[in-house]
DNA sequence: CTAATAGTGTCTATAAGACAGTATACT
DNA sequence: AGTATACTGTCTTATAGACACTATTAG
């Protein structure tokens, strides 16, 4: 049975995961303190290598690294891209498989170890690698998405309301969006159900709660149209 | 220094690409007689190992599987997404980093070996390896991209006229383009530049024959609403 | 002149945005 | 009652599609 060219120097198979959140203070991504060289101490994306004999995919390799670097599961895990090449990683020519991930906001000690440190997007620290490249393409992507889909409610709670939902979608999108509009959409998705009876806001009138429908859960809804037009 | 987990099984890392043409026949894949097992005589998507001697990338390995295998050169080559575990090739725990790419039909004889089989997208033979899926996924974004953008151009030849374009669109979506608003798209997007004075059309009217304008060669034009909209 | 395709002018339908109104809480 | 936010009704504007008209060629 013919082989791989064993002759080849090893091609160095990891996986690399982009975990935004969104608070007060914008987009945020996950970065770790990196425990061994290369870059040991400094901070860069949850990664690590892919390992066949525990792994089903790169994808369940992403989750596991997710699972032990960060202590949380993000029920959206979606592929980015592949990068590639013999300089990205200095020991050797690497192939890394990306995903992105979206989590709600966390309470503070909400089981992730101390070691995930949050960083505004649009204030990263110097990153090793090319995990700069990384993450610009991690929020192109996102924010590509977040025209026509879905996607930004994985960044709410369970339960939101509509002023909520829009807050996300212009914090992502980083505009202004249309109110009637907006409503109007999330209606004709049919994405969303009340949460009868439930209403929160404080001192004047409350919003209705709503949530994701269970038929909807854990995928996207795509819209033919642009979800969120400006205002 | 820490290396990789050399105890672990080696992980197979190969490149495929979906290569796509258009005829009077409809969209076309590039499929190849593979001449060594597994799968051997079968026929499968080009692709083959990553070179870490040779390649400077998984791109720049697509583009020269497809020179090696094809004899062919496209202009458009674009990362599709990376596919893995440890049962889609009988060798072992394998990552394939798909490719795919878009040329204008070719003159019968025009520099590709023999090998290569075009074969309808809708009438397949059974695919080896993931390929079949590979090959669903690979047409699912490039009709999904040649909504909002001037991906069909790429499978026009240098020079076309708007009639023919329409066609392609109509083509790869695999609906009715409306002919006043396909026309008003592409005058907006400012893409494409007339060869004055020259036409093309038989027995009736021709035709103005367009290209791409130079600024614009190579790299997509995106457009935020839908370039073909329905008639 | 006819036929057939290329290309345009313009009306209509639809969808998005603006804006102002009503609703409902707390003080 | 006042005020601030939630939500809605409706007018205006922008964009897409339908349709018919003109343009240009071959025969």
């Amino acid at each position: 049975m013919p082989h791989p060219p064993v002759h080849s120097p090893t091609i160095l198979c990891t996986v690399d995961v982009v975990l935004l959140t969104l608070t007060a203070d914008g987009l945020q991504v996950a970065l770790l303190v990196r425990d061994r060289a290369p870059h040991a101490g400094a901070l860069a994306l949850p990664g690590g290598f892919v390992r066949p004999t525990e792994d089903s995919g790169t994808r369940d390799a992403a989750a596991r690294m997710l699972r032990e670097k960060t202590g949380l599961h993000s029920p959206y895990l979606e592929q980015l891209a592949t990068f590639s090449g013999p300089d990205r990683d200095p020991r050797g020519w690497s192939v890394s498989v990306v995903y992105y991930a979206l989590v709600p906001p966390m309470a503070p000690d909400d089981g992730a170890p101390a070691a995930v440190e949050w960083h505004p997007v649009d204030r990263l620290p110097p990153l090793p690698f090319d995990h700069a490249e990384i993450v610009r393409q991690a929020l192109a992507r996102v924010r590509s998405k977040s025209q026509y889909s879905s996607l930004p409610v994985h960044l709410c709670g369970e339960r939101f309301t509509l002023p909520q939902l829009k807050l996300v979608y212009e914090a992502v999108l980083g505009e202004r969006v249309n109110q009637v509009s907006f409503r109007r959409r999330m209606d004709e998705l049919g994405m969303l159900e009340p949460m009868v009876g439930e209403t929160v806001g404080g001192a004047h009138r409350p919003a209705q709660v709503w949530r994701v429908k269970e038929a909807f859960r854990g995928e996207l809804s795509l819209s033919e149209r642009v979800l969120a037009g400006r205002d």
